[in-house]
DNA sequence: ATTCACAGTTAGTATACGCTAACTTCAATT
DNA sequence: AATTGAAGTTAGCGTATACTAACTGTGAAT
């Protein structure tokens, strides 16, 4: 239903990747995210059309600065709704799951709200 | 992305609408959700075929147990996550807009977890 | 009775997004 | 050199979901 999930979780998934790979290909998102190639190489096109990554000649992938801040930001709430709910008691799995889902819906506003509900209760 | 978020939403707004209408029909539900009316008349189609509603020879539209219990989740969800986020501060049509949108794909779990949070902080 | 407006349906379009199948490249191994 | 395998691309498909346009049916007003 939202329009851009699809990419932010793309996006996401490279900045993930980049940080416990050497380098990012095409290949590496389709393992992480269990899609096949096809589907991650025309998602690249597009990412490349909207400038949010670069891919090298050899097929190194990186995020360029718009990618970077979108992919942060998403990571940022994936982080923060995980630890939240793991707070409340929900187990890990299910609260990464949730937080997959809901990092790509929820309000700026919200989340900030939610945000410093979470420092306040764990400090 | 998720499947049924569209269904959910339907049936959510049946719901709404006949506490507030005599009688709900196609075109209510058109307007209330700013779509066209052949839209709607397809998800009911699909909603019917799901045995989720019941449409008269008048077209009044009627939730069977099954639609109203998927409703009645829906709702409460809707309401719980919007009286949450707006005890956090969020304003009332940010905090709706935001549950509207994560009623759908929040867990059992979490929002169990959500909810007992939310009565304990509000009693 | 004719006309008009409203409600509903159907056919066909568009976008997002994943898939399979088939092809190209290029490097490594035989 | 020939084969094999990994990576990437493209074409075409399928589902979900909303849209426009055109049609039908019914009841009210002329």
């Amino acid at each position: 239903m939202h329009y851009n999930e699809s990419s932010e979780n793309y996006l996401e998934t490279i900045l993930c990747l980049s940080k416990k790979l050497p380098v990012v290909r095409s290949v590496d998102i389709a393992n992480e995210l269990g899609y096949k190639k096809s589907s991650v190489s025309i998602a690249m096109k597009n990412l490349r059309e909207k400038h949010h990554i670069t891919v090298s000649d050899a097929g190194f992938i990186t995020l360029t600065d718009a990618g970077r801040a979108i992919a942060e930001m998403i990571y940022e709430r994936h982080e923060t709704l995980t630890n939240w709910l793991t707070s409340l008691g929900v187990p890990e799995e299910i609260a990464s799951e949730d937080a997959c889902r809901i990092e790509h819906v929820i309000s700026a506003e919200s989340f900030a709200a939610l945000k410093k509900l979470y420092l306040s209760q764990n400090k």
